[in-house]
DNA sequence: CGAGCACAAATTGTCTGACAATTAAAAAAT
DNA sequence: ATTTTTTAATTGTCAGACAATTTGTGCTCG
């Protein structure tokens, strides 16, 4: 049976929607297998080519992968954690980069998702997440640590805590805001020289959480995010006197 | 110049990664346009095919667009709220409807988001927000309502609440789940006929913004968070017994 | 001189046909 | 029975062509 395409929009763009639907809606399931690339060129009735430029986009979103070779194709995916964090931290890396998202309003929500964190976290942690905790704080206390060493310690530091709250979802979108804002974190960290003071503010935070004290825990938390803040800010502030804005015109790729 | 190009992985891939790369660094400037198909064939030393499997699956992400004609190409895209929203709630979607993501981790983490928003909420709302709300409260307390409206309205409300918070961040993560959930929470409160309570919790809610009573706030979130996952548990526990499992054969695409 | 109009040029969208690369299964050989 | 070879199916890539669309250009006519 062919199924019909209007011809007012891009062949290419109608398939891909249509075989979204068909795996969104549940209809195709996991891991089951599209019908071949020229089936579906005669299902559709355009080539080959128009197919395949559909179901690159479909790859594009994870939504299916390919494999070549006999009794290969393309197959439903399941989803993955893993997956869905990465597209959204692309996609909240250029809602950074690009749009009107200033520093504080990105450091705000992080740290209000993460302050909302702690109170499951204290209910839930387990001696496996407190180890993580400990071991990223030890790591942290070496003063011949790189800073690059240090701000990734730093991450999963916030990660452990965050995944002590054992909500993946809460998990999975945290952990792509910090690491969209890793890059600035970065330098901020390098510029302030801040470590003292962040490595005992993680360490009041580990030592509220392990003991269940969640009030004590989310003060702490609002002590980190102001100070990050302000370092934020004032790191801004010098970037934007010393540094001439990128002047605008169009350019190509080289 | 041409670019070199590892055997091993399909070009396509390649290509996209490399022209994905060159836009989130910011190399290539929004609404840039890339070179033309033929240029980048020839660049990529490459079929034109293989270049267009490749923008496809930018074009799939909402990186580009592309137009047709004299000086027509590919533009890199200003991703918009709007678009970074679709695209999350259909990874929300997907990860609630094939993953092992229960309702209870999903009511639980939009629950802790909101509850976290409330507090900002009541420190900025401004008389638009309330004055969105109210429109939706009254839209609720129509009993004449149908059960669909109800739950549109029942959405906007939420929406409104969180935008209050004036962090468009959180509004977007948090709209992409509300939208993710949908669909369930719309059964739910079909059998659940629980419209009266729903709507006392919802004019407290805003009463409590509009008197800056963040505390109240947050109490009659919890209320309704715990009021919504026990009618979620019912309806699950409901749902189980009443209809078979869809028993898991492969199936083509018909 | 201006307004409209035909035409050319550039660019993406699609088609056709072919071949290469890869993989699983079937067939053949040992 | 096990190993090797062949075969078939499928995706990946290529080349060339034409269609559709859009923009600019120059020409004609008022």
């Amino acid at each position: 049976m062919k199924t019909k395409l209007v011809s007012e929009k891009d062949y290419s763009i109608q398939i891909a929607h249509a075989i979204k639907e068909s795996i969104v809606s549940g209809h195709l399931p996991v891991d089951g297998r599209l019908p071949s690339e020229s089936d579906l060129a005669a299902k559709f009735d355009v080539s080959r080519s128009t197919v395949r430029e559909a179901l690159k986009r479909l790859a594009a979103q994870n939504l299916i992968r390919t494999q070549r070779g006999a009794s290969g194709g393309a197959f439903v995916n399941r989803i993955s954690f893993a997956q869905a964090q990465e597209q959204l931290a692309t996609t909240a890396t250029l809602l950074l980069t690009m749009n009107e998202i200033d520093f504080e309003t990105a450091c705000e929500s992080r740290f209000t998702l993460e302050h909302a964190c702690l109170a499951l976290a204290c209910a839930r942690r387990t001696d496996a997440d407190l180890a993580t905790m400990k071991l990223e704080l030890e790591k942290q206390s070496d003063p011949l640590l790189s800073d690059e060493s240090f701000c990734a310690s730093d991450v999963g530091f916030h990660r452990a805590l965050v995944d002590a709250a054992h909500n993946p979802i809460l998990s999975w979108q945290l952990a792509a805001s910090v690491e969209a804002m890793q890059p600035l974190m970065n330098m901020i960290t390098y510029t302030g020289r801040s470590r003292a003071r962040i490595l005992d503010l993680h360490g009041t935070l580990y030592a509220a959480i392990r003991t269940e004290d969640a009030v004590k825990a989310k003060t702490t938390m609002d002590d980190l995010a102001s100070y990050i803040l302000d370092l934020g800010r004032k790191f801004v502030l010098g970037r934007a006197t010393a540094s001439p804005r990128n002047s605008g015109g169009r350019s190509q790729m080289t």
